[in-house]
RNA sequence: GCCUGGGUAGCUCAGUUGGUAGAGCAGCGGACUGAAAAUCCGCGUGUCGGUGGUUCGAUUCCGCCCCCAGGCA
């Protein structure tokens, strides 16, 4: 989300201050017109990384995202680029059709994907089948293929993991202060360009709860309780994300991370 | 004070013609390959307000008490 230009205050990205301390990239260099994704983020950040690289530094690649980690140490399975027509076209089938009969569809071209893909999740059900339709191999099959596109031990990971109700209390502090800091701007600027609200930057945390406030749907109260929800609700996922998906990294648990850091890199605090 | 409704899961409620109860939301757990701050899947023991009685058995029927809402004084 923080590479979205005029998302800044709602997703806490860094500060000019921090800015100005250290080089950060990728930060507010989209237009929350376009849509990324993780693909379009990859490409972008290996070549930053590539580039930090040539100047002989090293970078440290920081998020939220599992998914995004994921394909950047793990590899994401070479799909070609589903045009935008393609995915309205999908949705329209599967709404036409009903899940039952989309699936069988799917089952015959991709059946792995149609057997592991979880009722109701129309999402992937889709997009399964618009890689398959696209002509080349299945998406179950791509994904076999992944590479990964950075070299082995040419990067360290550690996973932030301190406990939940301490998490939650930052995370309340942290919508305090982006409310603070002029979020319901923000989305007021978002609501004035008429945006798709199926277009990423749309679905930042608090985007549609503080919307429905803006427009007189929602009393304030209830607008930030709601934002609440969803950030403990994501806070959550990344967590079940980390103990699956990035079991193996170490981990700072420790409400206080220095000692933690400097046990881990070997450097003082 | 009297009358009428209510008091059941964290919340809003359903239900049991007597055999110790179930939905939605919340919460918790899990999945995850170009929408991922997304999209999904799973999980329901709670003195059924308290107490005494009837009964083999009471959250359910009866008595008394407490609390809440509305009405009457």
């Amino acid at each position: 989300m923080q590479v979205y230009a005029g998302l800044e205050v709602l997703s806490a990205a860094p500060s000019a201050a921090e800015r100005a301390a250290v080089p950060h990239h990728l930060v507010g260099v989209a237009d929350p017109g376009e849509a990324w994704s993780v693909g379009r983020w990859l490409e972008a950040a290996l070549a930053a990384l590539a580039d930090i690289g040539a100047r002989g530094r090293f970078a440290i690649v920081v998020g939220g995202t599992g998914l995004y980690f994921r394909a950047l140490t793990r590899g994401l399975a070479p799909a070609p680029a589903i045009p935008p027509q393609v995915r309205a076209q999908t949705s329209a089938l599967f709404e036409a059709e009903g899940e039952a009969v989309f699936r069988l569809r799917l089952a015959r071209i991709d059946p792995a994907a149609a057997a592991r893909i979880n009722p109701g999740d129309r999402q992937r059900l889709t997009r399964a089948l618009e890689v398959a339709m696209a002509g080349g191999p299945a998406l179950s099959e791509l994904q076999r293929k992944t590479e990964p596109p950075l070299p082995t031990g040419a990067w360290r990971a550690v996973a932030l993991t301190p406990p939940r109700e301490i998490l939650y209390g930052r995370c309340e502090a942290r919508l305090e202060r982006i409310m603070g800091q002029g979020a319901l701007n923000e989305v007021r600027a978002l609501l004035a360009r008429r945006l798709a609200p199926n277009l990423p930057a749309m679905k930042a945390l608090g985007v549609a709860a503080l919307a429905e406030h803006l427009e007189g749907r929602l009393s304030l109260e209830a607008a930030l309780a709601r934002a609440r929800q969803e950030t403990r609700r994501y806070v959550k996922r990344q967590l079940t994300w980390l103990g699956s998906q990035a079991g193996d990294w170490p981990r700072i648990d420790a409400a206080e991370p220095d000692a933690q850091w400097a046990a881990l890199t070997g450097l003082g605090t």
